[in-house]
This record gives C-alpha cells, sequence and structure tokens, in this order.
DNA sequence: TTCACTACCGAACACGTTGTTCGGTTGTCG
DNA sequence: CGACAACCGAACAACGTGTTCGGTAGTGAA
C-alpha cells in the first residue's frame, strides 16, 4: 500500500477507481478485466498491484466515499418524529450521481437469478393487484410501482431470512412479512 | 444444442447443472469455474460447451424448473381475499431447499456494495427503531427484523427507481417508499 | 534548489481459464 | 443388431492474472 501523502497516488487511485466505475456502466462488473481497467486510468499493470490485491478490492475502497455521503444525508434528516428512514436527501443524491448509482445496480453474475426471480412475481403482484382494482378496491401508489416494490421486499426479506439463519418458521416469515408489507 | 430423448443427455445436464448449485455453495458464482463445474460432474469439457455456451447458460437453464416451482406455490393460494402476494408456501419451499436458495442467495460480486450499503442503512434504521421503542412506541414485528426489512427494501426499491428510468422525482419517490413501508 | 525517496512504468514471466477442434469410443434408441 | 449421436480427452491459441525487476521521473522535505 501506498502513503496518501503523495500527489501520484491520490492521481492514481482516483484514475483507477472512475475508470472502473465508467466501465461498471458499459459491461457486467465480473466480466470487466484489470486490464481493462489500468487501460482506461492509463496506469501500469504493476502500479494497480501496488494500490489493490484485487478488482474486489478496487470497488470496496470506493465505497467509502459513497456510504459516507448517504450516511450524512440520513444524519440531517433524522428524529424522533419522521420516518424510520428519512429518505429525502437520499433521493435526491442518488438523482444527481445517476449513473454511478446505476452502474452500482446493474446486472452482475447471479444476480441475474434474483431478478428473474423478481420479474416473475412483480408479473404476478401486478395480476392480483388489477383483479383488485377491477373490484373497485384503490390504493394511492399506482399499481406497476407496487407491484414492483411487493417483489422485491420479497426477494429482499427472503435473502434476509437465509442469510440470518432462519431466526423463525417459514409460517413465521410469512406472517411477519405480511406484516411489514400491509401498507403496500 | 441436444436432443432431449437421450438418456445420456438428461444425465449430463442434471450432473453439470448439480454440480453448480453444489459449487455455488462454497465459493461466489464468479469464481466458480468450468473447469470446476466438469471436474465436479465428471464431464469432458467439450461435452459441456456442446450444451452450454457459457456458464451463465448453465444458471440461467437450471433457474426454469425453480421458478416454475415458485409460481405454482403461489398460484395454490392465489385469491381475491388474502395478501397481494400469498407466500406461506413459498416460505415452506425455501426452507425446505435451503441449500439451493441460500447459494443463490450468497454474496457474488458487485453485491458486496450494496450488501455494506445495506448493513449500513440497517444499523441506522435499528438505531432509531430503539429510540422510539424507548419513547414507549411498540411493534409487533422485533427491532432487528423491522431494520433489515426497511434497509433491504429501501435498496430494492432505488434499484427499482434506477432501472425504471426514473418514473418520479427524487421528492415522489421518497414519499411512494414511505407509503408503502407505513406499516412498517 | 538540491536530494533522497518512492511511485510509476513496462517488459517479461509462469500459470490458470476459456472456447474450439477432431479422431476415437461408448451408450442409446428403433 | 446397426446406425447414430453423445461423450471423451488431448491439444490448441488466445486471453487474464498476479508477480518480479531494473530503469525513469515526479514529489516532498531540507
Amino acid at each position: 500500500m501506498a502513503r496518501a501523502h503523495d500527489r501520484r497516488v491520490a492521481r492514481t487511485q482516483s484514475a483507477l477507481q472512475e475508470a472502473l466505475f465508467g466501465l461498471i456502466q458499459v459491461k457486467r462488473y465480473d466480466k470487466v478485466t484489470v486490464q481493462d481497467i489500468i487501460d482506461r486510468a492509463n496506469v501500469g499493470r504493476s502500479t494497480f498491484y501496488a494500490h489493490f490485491d484485487t478488482k474486489d478490492d478496487l470497488l470496496l475502497s470506493s465505497l467509502e466515499r459513497l456510504t459516507a455521503d448517504i450516511d450524512r444525508f440520513l444524519e440531517e434528516e433524522s428524529g424522533l418524529e419522521g420516518p424510520v428512514l428519512p429518505v429525502r436527501g437520499l433521493f435526491h443524491h442518488v438523482a444527481e450521481q445517476q449513473p454511478v448509482f446505476r452502474a452500482l445496480f446493474g446486472t452482475s453474475g447471479i444476480d441475474l437469478v434474483t431478478r428473474a426471480a423478481r420479474d416473475m412475481l412483480a408479473e404476478r403482484a401486478l395480476h392480483t393487484i388489477r383483479e383488485r382494482e377491477a373490484a373497485g378496491i384503490r390504493h394511492p401508489v399506482d399499481a406497476e410501482t407496487r407491484a414492483a416494490f411487493l417483489a422485491g421486499s420479497l426477494m429482499t426479506f427472503v435473502g434476509w431470512w437465509l442469510d440470518a439463519g432462519f431466526p423463525m418458521g417459514p409460517d413465521g416469515a410469512a406472517h411477519t412479512f405480511a406484516a411489514l408489507v400491509a401498507a403496500a
């Protein structure tokens, strides 16, 4: 690793991070090669490895500034009265930094799976919502958005349930999920 | 591509799919090589490429059976009365097929990013929830679960917002999100 | 400005992975 | 049984990785 006092270090690391972000917007992260990165950044091969162990290392190092920003926005709006997650500032920030965030949420490897599953769930939810609309049941948020939210939240919730090591049984999970999305 | 009438074809494809699922449970998807897969499946190199163009192709082909199962469960429970997404059967199914689903939701590439961001959001949400609990505000779902849900749902929602090409402004997005998670 | 330092370069390296080809072998279906 | 197709496995070029090393040039401190 390198010292922080040297301009060359800052220049090189910035160039590499920006090159990575630029490439991520064009192709899948796991298809981006170190070669691509150093070509785009105009940095020598050995120099890359002098700063970062791997491609993942570079990605994670770029992350710190990003999360620090987000944390600051949440901090500013935080209070006892508003929502648990005060997100106005965050959404504005994402809108301004659109390309970067779009890149970070882009398809990457196994994401194909969760994405496909999510789309399938959303389609089904949308179908149900339309039926209810036809039956006169209304909701302030439009159908597509609700369907996407329900499907995405469910995927995320299942993922958490798995990661957390099954803190509750399937029925408990189903009930909990229902309670959390009751407003949707 | 190969004919479906031949037992050898079915055997080979199953072996490759199972090998991939097995490997995914041990290491990151994008670190699994075709070499790993054919070694584990005891299949010749050229045979792999006779069936699938790439590793992604194999993954996606394995997906069809999985989504078909899930779709069936949802179909069974579907009705005009219950929740928009009837998930009891799905949660049971995931619990039974635990290893496979755990693998599919496991860390993979750029997921490191969304995961890190999600954890940060969850921590903040948890902090707020605890404050409110101290102020006497109660909720039927426990704090950790709520925090994880809120953070995960937010990440998913932002991802959808980006993918969908900003169907609403930042303020609209923030309001919509707040409305959807009102019960959490 | 000088000077020691160190980041950078770039070529070369061994190594692993990819995707293809091809001749030979073995299993399968009719 | 016999024709056919799937499988094998070795070999291949092409590419990406991560490391090494001697030389160059920018940088911060005296």
